[in-house]
DNA sequence: GAGATATGTCAGCCATGTTGACGTATCTTG
DNA sequence: CAAGATACGTCAACATGGCTGACATATCTC
């Protein structure tokens, strides 16, 4: 069993090596990928002493004005004592502003702020620069491929929710 | 500049908006891609009382056996005082061991025990069955665009040293 | 032998997640 | 309309896993 963690390298090796190589592969490279990615906005977050949970909200709204807190938190997928706090602090450096929802007055609507939008923008960009670049490299073939596998990891459950994302909220 | 950050998504959009939803695209599908992958292996090690720090340790422990310290310190790119605290965990609960370095007897090597490679190939397991599910779905051409991708996304001074990991030890 | 390097460790701090309990406004339904 | 469900907020305590700074030891290199 303990052979399992450590496939041969050798030439003739079976494909059940083969396979597992290709998993951990995968890994790899989507861990580094993933955090590399996200490096690219630590020091542009630590100028406004904010964090990445504050850029993960920050994203989201952006994404989709006037999304709900009920919605953020389940993309987020993390307690609402924890986003009450980063929407806390955001609301308080005037980056976001919420309002009380129209069809249900329960809700409220989150948005950016002018200040926020721009705060936004100038952390996509980094994420845009990196990003872009990767593609480029790759080609538009490798990014169709690049969506699709990820799309797979999305559970069954979730992927609705992700794909809503490049719907205008209606 | 707020505009930026809320792309149109009217058929006759610019190549810029277009540009901006691929790249937005591309975020979004590397972090819920990620975040739910790694969720995968969470009860897992909830039940051994360790962390997700602990798994990445035993994930290139495994992948590269006789990996010193200061390696793994480079993968993780984190200080030794937070890997010197998994290490020492991990080690308590006989999953690692380490042997002085016969080149340079300054080095620590780190090796899983049988228990650990137990371990590590029971988390393994976990990713396998999503990310080969992943694979299968979006088939051969889609696995090897998604590789090229992230191998972009991996700066330039740390991909030598995540390529390495598909080598054995000299 | 002097200085660089690999590793370990103490101590304290911070960011961001968790659980549990409880309050208020608003919507929905019998 | 009253009762219960839902959306949101908040207090308090705690866990995980990062961080900095300081300092010690063994070993290697020149």
């Amino acid at each position: 069993m303990a052979d399992i963690s450590r496939p041969s390298a050798s030439p003739g090796a079976s494909p059940l090596f083969l396979r597992e190589d290709e998993i951990r592969r995968g890994v790899e490279l989507l861990y580094f990928g993933y955090t590399r990615l996200t490096n690219a906005i630590d020091q542009e977050l630590g100028k406004q002493g904010l964090g990445r949970a504050h850029h993960r909200a920050l994203y989201f709204i952006a994404r989709q004005p006037d999304l709900t807190v009920g919605e953020l938190l389940r993309l987020l997928a993390i307690t609402k004592q924890s986003l009450g706090r980063v929407l806390k602090e955001l609301h308080d450096r005037d980056l976001v502003v919420t309002k009380t929802g129209s069809l249900d007055r329960r809700q409220k609507l989150l948005r950016l702020t002018d200040k926020g939008a721009v705060l936004e923008s100038e952390l996509f960009a980094q994420l845009r620069e990196r990003l872009s670049a990767a593609y480029v490299t790759a080609g538009q073939e490798s990014v169709t491929g690049f969506w699709h596998v990820l799309e797979g990891l999305v559970p069954e459950s979730d992927r609705q929710m992700v794909f809503d994302l490049r719907k205008e909220k209606s």
